[in-house]
DNA sequence: AATTAATCCTACTAATCCTATAGGGTAATA
DNA sequence: TATTACCCTATAGGATTAGTAGGATTAATT
C-alpha cells in the first residue's frame, strides 16, 4: 500500500502542476482543495522541496512551485523519495537493497525471481508516467 | 512491501510442495530449513490452514500437507489471505475496497487510473503464478 | 495407561511506523 | 513593523508487525 504521505504528495504536486503558471501555490490552498491536514502537508512539501521537485518562496504571496517541467517529473522518483522502496521485498529493491536475513542464497529463493518480475512491471508503469500524464 | 508473514507463508507452502509426497511436514522442520521462528510459523500455518490451502494431522507423525495440487494454488489467493489487499490504494482494491476519505470524486482523482494500471499489471503476474511455478 | 510428539489456540508484548499535531522560528513583502 | 507564509523540531497516539509465552488438545507409540 502507498502511504498517505505519498498519496498526498502526488496529489499536491499535481495540484501545483495544474496551475500552469509559475505563481507559487500556498500550502493552505492545496490543503483545502485536496482535503489534507495543513500541518501534515507542510511536512510533505518540505520533503518534496528537499528532494528537488519543488522550490518555495517565503513571505506574503509565497508558496511552492515546480522546479522542473511536469513532464520531467516521474512517478518513480516521487514515490521513492516519499515512500522509499517500490519493490515488494528488500532483496529485489534497486535503490534500497537489503539482504533477507532468512535467505542463505538469494538465487535459490523461490520468491526472488517472481518479485523481480513484479518490480519490473510496476517500474515499467511508474517510469513511463510523469506528472503531466496525471493531469 | 510484502510482510514477513506473507513471505514466510509462501516459503513454507513451497517447502511443503517440494516434498511431493502426501506425508505431512512438521512445522519445526520447515522452521529450521527456512530460518523462521517456530512460534511465528505456527501461527502462519494455522492461518493458511483456515484459509483452505493446508490441512493438518495432529499428534506424533503429524504435520501439514497441501489440500490442493501445487499448480492450483495461486499467488493472488495466498497473498490476499495473509497480507490483505494487493492494490496500492484501498479505492482500487478489488477484494478490500474502501473509499478514500479525501477524495470527493473517485473518477476525478489524478491517481485513480494509474493505480488501477499498477494493480492490473501486478495481478496479471500473481494470477498466472502458482505454487508449482515457484519450485 | 502413560508417554511423547505434534498441532491448536489465546493472549500478550516490544518495537516500529504512520499520521498527524504543537509550537514556535525565519524570511519576505507591503 | 505588521503580516503572511514557509521552515523546523519534537512529540504523541494509534495501528501494525513480528514475534513470544504458555498451555490445551489430539494422536501415536510403548
Amino acid at each position: 500500500m502507498l502511504s498517505k504521505k505519498t498519496k498526498y504528495g502526488l496529489k499536491a504536486l499535481s495540484f501545483i502542476a495544474k496551475r500552469n503558471s509559475n505563481e507559487p501555490v500556498q500550502t493552505s490552498v492545496i490543503a483545502e482543495n485536496e482535503n489534507i491536514s495543513l500541518k501534515f502537508l507542510e511536512s510533505i512539501l518540505l520533503t518534496l522541496r528537499k528532494a528537488g521537485f519543488l522550490s518555495s518562496k517565503k513571505g506574503k504571496g509565497g508558496g511552492y512551485y515546480l522546479l522542473k517541467d511536469a513532464k520531467d517529473i516521474y512517478m518513480t522518483e516521487v514515490i521513492r523519495s516519499l515512500d522509499g522502496p517500490i519493490a515488494m521485498l528488500p532483496c529485489v529493491s534497486l535503490n534500497f537493497y537489503e539482504r533477507c536475513s532468512d535467505c542463505p542464497d538469494e538465487d535459490a529463493c523461490v520468491l526472488h525471481e517472481l518479485m523481480i518480475d513484479v518490480r519490473d512491471s510496476t517500474l515499467n508503469i511508474f517510469n513511463n508516467t510523469s506528472l503531466a500524464d496525471l493531469i
